[in-house]
DNA sequence: TAACAAAGATTACCAGTACCATCTAAATTG
DNA sequence: CAATTTAGATGGTACTGGTAATCTTTGTTA
């Protein structure tokens, strides 16, 4: 049953919309084809009128979850002086709400873990979002060139750190060190 | 065809010590129950007279990965002054060779993703590796008791966040976050 | 409007994997 | 040394997941 260009499309997106969700949920390899499919209310059969392979849909979530967390990272940065604009990505980066979804959460936090195991198509996808995401945060850091860099590597290492541990760990502990980790270098 | 019970326990150690390498090199879902088996030089049949479940072999083999790193940083504490020690682990953990070898290095940046979506099960075995963790990190740092925590805490969360970067990255990216995150703070 | 193209459904295939029943040979034990 | 226990081997079951062939239906286009 073939559908419009314009629906074709929307399943395109929703396709990928998903996949970028249920990855960061269910990490790898619990995420598969069929529930992809699924969730964007198609049949797993479709799958591969849209892409040749899984690898190729998930390096295309991959980028789309970058683009969903950078994008509010940059008009946050626009919006406020540099060290506002740094105190609140750093508190939301430790916040409940950011890593409890994490289906929308920063996929540096929830999937880097993966990445090291995946293959080399994944890999440069998952490099770029990183550089890109490097110099989102370096945006908010004063100083010279490289001082900024340098620093924004630091705090955003730190905040990725904390993230997994804490989302690896039992409350208490995930408590203990996100509280730790809240206040500015 | 049975073996004596000092083989019997040697099987058991090789079968626990082979699932916590290859568990930190290809993660939790790749890591099959035959592969383990095949690598302690059983077959994957015999598996069961040693554990219930494959979960009681991941939680085990988390606790052995875990003294395995906490055991040379405690004797490295004792060894040293503090500070010394402080550095020399924090050279360690972004060093090649702490991150080229997965199969042996720091289960909190090889595995730590993993978890956030294990059972609950695994999810204490870890949590408690992670407290353990911490502690040993502290000893190596100086001040009141709640300040040594505090500052533990936020230095292993970057090295974490840096060795997991890394790891996910290209070369030149990764070297660019570990080169940022050596200074002490 | 007729011919065509193609999105998505249906079904199937094959590989991998956790788990289990059963068999066996050797180690314990009385 | 006979009886019993059991570590490990063999083989099998049930299920999951990626991929592909084929069919159906409908949008597109000439």
């Amino acid at each position: 049953m073939r559908v419009s260009r314009a629906a074709m499309e929307q399943s395109h997106e929703r396709i990928v919309e998903g996949a970028s969700r249920l990855l960061r949920e269910r990490g790898f390899e619990k995420t598969s084809v069929a529930d992809v499919m699924e969730a964007a209310g198609l049949t797993h059969g479709g799958f591969y009128r849209h892409f040749e392979t899984k690898d190729a849909l998930l390096a295309a979530a991959i980028r789309a979850a970058f683009t969903q967390v950078t994008g509010p990272m940059q008009r946050n940065v626009q919006e406020r002086a540099p060290l506002e604009a740094r105190v609140a990505y750093h508190n939301y980066y430790l916040s409940d709400e950011h890593l409890g979804f994490a289906g929308a959460a920063c996929p540096v936090a929830t999937l880097a873990g993966d990445m090291a195991r995946a293959g080399p198509e994944l890999k440069s996808s998952f490099g770029n979002g990183i550089k890109q995401m490097l110099e989102t945060v370096a945006l908010a850091h004063a100083g010279k060139n490289e001082e900024r860099q340098t620093a924004a590597a630091r705090e955003f290492a730190m905040l990725v750190g904390a993230a997994v541990i804490a989302r690896a760990s039992d409350p208490e502990t995930a408590k203990r060190v996100l509280d730790a980790c809240r206040p500015l270098a």
